[in-house]
DNA sequence: ACAGGACGTCAGGAAAAGCCTTACAAATCG
DNA sequence: CGATTTGTAAGGCTTTTCCTGACGTCCTGT
């Protein structure tokens, strides 16, 4: 909106603020980095290659912000972030989310992310996400907000039936790529782990779920997933 | 990369393939009609409001080609994609998902989709699909091809092969049955037919739905109960 | 009428996945 | 500080799945 004015010399270039994007969907960190190169106290630059590229990027040259993705196929972008923040503990991040959702939220949240957004919201929003996690400050969509305050809210009352609750991250990360319909071994590779220490996650799911075969344990990590589709659809 | 020099007057304007783009994500979406509209024999349009909007676009001022999103909504319930084929058969759609899958793919394209692609696609394959799919082909990327080529064989006209138009009966029973939770030693048993058996009628069914993991029949099979138990409640 | 194909049924052996037990370091909790 | 939880994983055994055949029964078309 308002910009210019601030640098009347050459310096202008060098106060504008860095911003790292970390996608790997070509379209939308294109159209992210257009925007924010647009405005004239903010500049994007893309890293394509993946996560290890990322870390090069912002050893050799820190930005003030990493926007990156959080999608489906890869939980293991929960990881990327964690990543990050113990490199850089300072380091500001964005999470944009194909797959919105007050758990992922939360849980980018705690993994040290400083904001939480759905790739369904506006353009306008996304940029307005960028600016308040740069001025320091906690940016979460509203009805997500809502609901990981609920989340937190809540005590360890007495509601055990969501596996959320009960089950440890590692736990959660595998539960909910079996319900996305990943076997084991793709599990491990997406998490970066050996298919040996998945199995052990399924058998301790199995055994705070109180399931007894691996086929009951798929059928109700398939239904997790597609009731929290379901709600991410209706609201 | 090489564009005009096709329409030496005004009339270029008026050739110009009218694109419509339903997607949920203004990031993407936006980049999308940015690449298209920069194109000269080319030009797009957004409808941001949903499904319905989109059907009132199209009856409105009919589309050559509708690139439409398949994100988490569409794995289950009845798709945008089918809704299309079935209002106007000749009508061209793309599917552009986030989700890279083969078993999508089969599903976008028996629904009458000509061409599917990642999101995670570098933009000019996205533009490449786009072009493809308006001359008539089917665009589908390598990997996802090879998968899905056993059964291209069925035409495209009305195939609309559910999995039980496709399947024998007890082929059915047992797809049914394991998308119920039953495992191969208890679905024998309820059809009182040999283990063995059961076995032989997976692999048919995997092989007639072109599917490559037990993790992927299962999750289909698991899919599809979900379906239908919807369509019963809903209709 | 008979060949070809889909259907229903099953088996043997190889390969893969899953289950049970054990382990150990780090973090967290009480 | 000791106990529990969490994250990671291996070894060995059991079960399931995969691949390859097999065989009789219906239809279907020419």
């Amino acid at each position: 909106m308002n910009q210019k004015g601030k640098g009347k010399s050459g310096c202008a270039k060098q106060q504008r603020k860095r911003i790292l994007i970390v996608d790997p969907q070509p379209l939308a960190r294109e159209r992210l980095a257009q925007l924010i190169n647009r405005e004239a106290d903010l500049t994007a630059r893309i890293v394509a290659e993946g996560r290890e590229a990322a870390m090069e990027a912002i050893k050799t040259e820190p930005p003030d912000l990493v926007v990156t993705e959080l999608s489906a196929q890869d939980l293991h972008g929960r990881g990327f972030v964690q990543e990050l923040h113990e490199r850089w503990p300072g380091l500001l991040v964005l999470v944009l989310s194909g797959f919105p959702d007050a758990v992922c939220a939360e849980r980018a949240l705690r993994a040290g992310a400083r904001g939480y957004l759905s790739k369904q919201e506006p353009s306008s929003s996304v940029l307005a996400a960028v600016r308040n996690v740069l001025n320091g400050e906690l940016w979460l969509e509203h009805k997500t907000a809502e609901q990981v305050l609920a989340r937190l809210a809540i005590p360890v009352g007495d509601s055990e039936a969501a596996p959320e609750r009960s089950l440890a991250e590692r736990e959660l990360d595998v539960f909910q790529l079996l319900g996305s319909g990943f076997s084991t071994r793709e599990i491990a590779e997406s998490l970066r782990i050996g298919a040996k220490t998945v199995e052990t996650y399924r058998a301790r799911i199995k055994e705070k779920l109180g399931l007894r075969s691996s086929n009951e344990l798929l059928r109700l990590a398939i239904s997790w997933v597609h009731r929290k589709l379901e709600l991410e659809v209706t609201e």
